[in-house]
RNA sequence: AGCGGGGUAGGGCAGCCAGGUUAGCCCGCCGGGCUCAUAACCCGGAGGUCGGAGGUUCAAAUCCUCCCCCCGCUACCA
């Protein structure tokens, strides 16, 4: 074990106001979340932030839509985010707000040294201005005709008819995308962020990421290489978001791609005032190089952390770079691609109604989308959780204690004298519990969870050879050696499901929470003698009705 | 169009970067075993032109070239 590691975990931060989906557990929040419990069971120092992102121009037009303002809107759906991963055991340190002062202050001081190192500079651009909502409008929320090939009713400067990409003033008959009035052209000064200076830098630093995954290196350096980096504005005009610190800039917020990264930054600084309790503790691990940062993303998302973000910091200069970005690919449904607005989608908060949180966290990491996209099938669910998670694993467990607790006693017996196959198998949880690591690592927890469902399937085989039932009198050394595989079993799986390993932990009756466990614990024996509670089967199958009843909700709702 | 990822038994995947035992794993299927366990568990078996065509090599799923198919990306929706 490293001593003193120090580990800084993000996940990427969600919009307030959209309702996080099964994909988002698969791709950002669950192995982040994995990767955080085992870093801090192995005894490192971990600081694992989140937060929602609520200063996007999309808010505060959602926020107009409704009728409401931005804070509302945001307050409204704060609890609700949080509320969700709560339930479904993702182990923040802290879930922040972007909305928050802390993340003000912490845009401000930033930016304003980006200006002090002349790395940002004004300019006037054309924007569409919106006379009746009395709003800039973002490209998007401008709708118009194609000057290419004449389609109506198209956004922004990209025609989906044709396919054309266009300047967005271009589009003929433009109309306002919230009350259909014109939006006229004005021009204004804004700050610009001097990215085109960073190029080289940004590709230095990714130089040797080669342990990143394929995908990522590779469309990485290949952004880089081909189009380089240009500068860009990073400023808006709202009332609602970050106040730009430049001078000139009064009534000016900075635009929300050039600040929300910074929500990891004062997530961490609100961790360290309100949770630590030492506003000066963010410093240890954004301010030293020894931390290793690890940023948990979608693919969509790519762009922004392995490029932008390590530009904005080495323009800054006092922070530490991330270490890896773990980009993971997409999650379809049902053999489509997921469309929120068609209710094309699996929801969380609708999943965390039916179905334990462990059993939602199992497949999420069975089908985590690591090295392309995968698939969300309800019926491949059912078969997932009953199959591999309740017969391999749930009965594994189940069959293991309840034998221990009807036939010996329910007391961890006595072993007489090991043979080697007794032996081998009690050695064997030490290397699988060694090839979890590897995997967690290397950030492959789909094979990792392999490794998990192995050693169960291990133990299986051992207790079928073994035939404990058939001679009580034999039953004594085995059954001593399947309750050390047992709780093994429960510590390794511990970072992928946690709730289930305190079930383990509490049928055994060890007095241990789950959060003390330490990596170590794998290879630890419960002695002789050791009294347990009455178990109860760990999962409840899904049936063939359910699925059935869950895929037509699902193609009900797409009717609409 | 360019770039990136992928195309391996019925389905889902690993192996490819550092070429070399009978190409592995899960599900399904077939046949056995067991009965402690949530009809769960264990063992065995069938099943593969490793997208296609060339090339390099003593040897290629693995390296090179070309082609076909699927998916994604190309910063003003962050």
């Amino acid at each position: 074990m490293k001593l003193g590691e120090k580990v800084l975990v993000t996940a990427a931060l969600p919009y307030s106001y959209a309702p996080r989906h099964f994909g988002h557990l698969a791709g950002a929040y669950l192995p982040a979340d994995i990767f955080a419990r085992f870093k801090r069971m192995r005894g490192a120092e971990v600081v694992y932030v989140c937060g929602t992102d609520e200063n996007a121009s999309s808010i505060v037009i959602e926020a107009m839509r409704r009728g409401m303002t931005p804070k509302e809107l945001c307050d409204m759906y704060y609890p609700i985010q949080k509320e969700v991963f709560e339930k479904l055991g993702i182990s923040f340190d802290i879930f922040s707000r972007t909305s928050k002062p802390i993340h003000y202050q912490v845009v401000r001081e930033f930016y304003l040294r980006l200006w002090e190192k002349g790395y940002v500079y004004p300019k006037v651009i054309k924007q569409w201005w919106c006379p009746n909502c009395k709003i800039f409008l973002p490209d998007r929320f401008v709708v118009g005709t194609c000057p290419r090939c004449g389609a109506p009713g198209q956004y922004g400067d990209v025609c989906e008819v044709c396919g054309s990409w266009y300047e967005s003033f271009e589009i003929i008959d433009p109309k306002c995308s919230l009350c259909r009035s014109r939006p006229e052209i004005r021009e204004k000064t804004h700050f610009f962020l001097k990215l085109s200076a960073l190029t080289e830098k940004v590709l230095e630093y990714v130089r040797d990421k080669k342990f990143w995954r394929k995908a990522t290196y590779n469309k990485t350096i290949a952004w880089l290489e081909k189009e380089g980096l240009r500068d860009k504005d990073i400023t808006r005009d709202y009332s609602w978001g970050p106040p730009a610190p430049f001078p000139g800039a009064e009534g000016q917020v900075i635009y929300n791609w050039a600040e929300n990264l910074l929500g990891y930054i004062s997530a961490t600084r609100d961790w360290a005032e309100n949770i630590v309790g030492d506003p000066e503790r963010w410093k240890s691990f954004w301010m030293d190089k020894n931390v290793k940062l690890y940023c948990f993303i979608g693919k969509d998302n790519l762009f922004f952390h392995t490029i932008l973000f390590p530009a904005l910091l080495i323009a800054h200069g006092e922070y530490i770079l991330p270490y890896n970005v773990v980009v993971n690919e997409f999650v379809n449904l049902e053999g489509e691609k997921l469309s929120t607005s068609r209710g094309w989608v699996v929801w969380l908060h609708e999943l965390l109604e039916r179905y334990d949180p462990d059993v939602i966290r199992y497949y999420a990491a069975a089908i985590a989308p690591e090295t392309r996209d995968t698939d969300f099938k309800w019926q491949d669910f059912a078969e997932k959780i009953n199959g591999e998670l309740i017969g391999t694993y749930g009965n594994f467990v189940h069959r293991v204690l309840s034998f221990t607790y009807s036939k010996m006693g329910g007391v961890i017996p006595q072993p007489g004298e090991m043979d080697k196959r007794d032996e081998e198998m009690l050695s064997r949880r030490i290397e699988y519990a060694r090839m979890l690591e590897e995997h967690i690592e290397a950030c492959e927890f789909r094979k990792g969870l392999r490794t998990i469902l192995d050693l169960a399937q291990e133990g299986n085989a051992y207790m079928n050879e073994k035939a404990p039932w058939s001679n009580p009198e034999k039953a004594r050394t085995p059954v001593y050696v399947l309750c050390q595989v047992v709780y093994s079993l429960a510590v390794i799986s511990a970072p992928y499901l946690p709730f289930t390993a305190q079930r383990i932990l509490d049928y055994m009756n060890t007095g241990k929470r789950v959060s003390e466990l330490r990596w170590s614990d794998a290879e630890a024996m419960i002695p002789p003698g050791h009294r347990i509670n009455e178990p109860k089967p760990l999962f409840r199958k899904i049936t063939s009705e359910e699925v059935e009843e869950q895929v037509r909700k699902l193609f009900e709702r797409l009717k609409k």
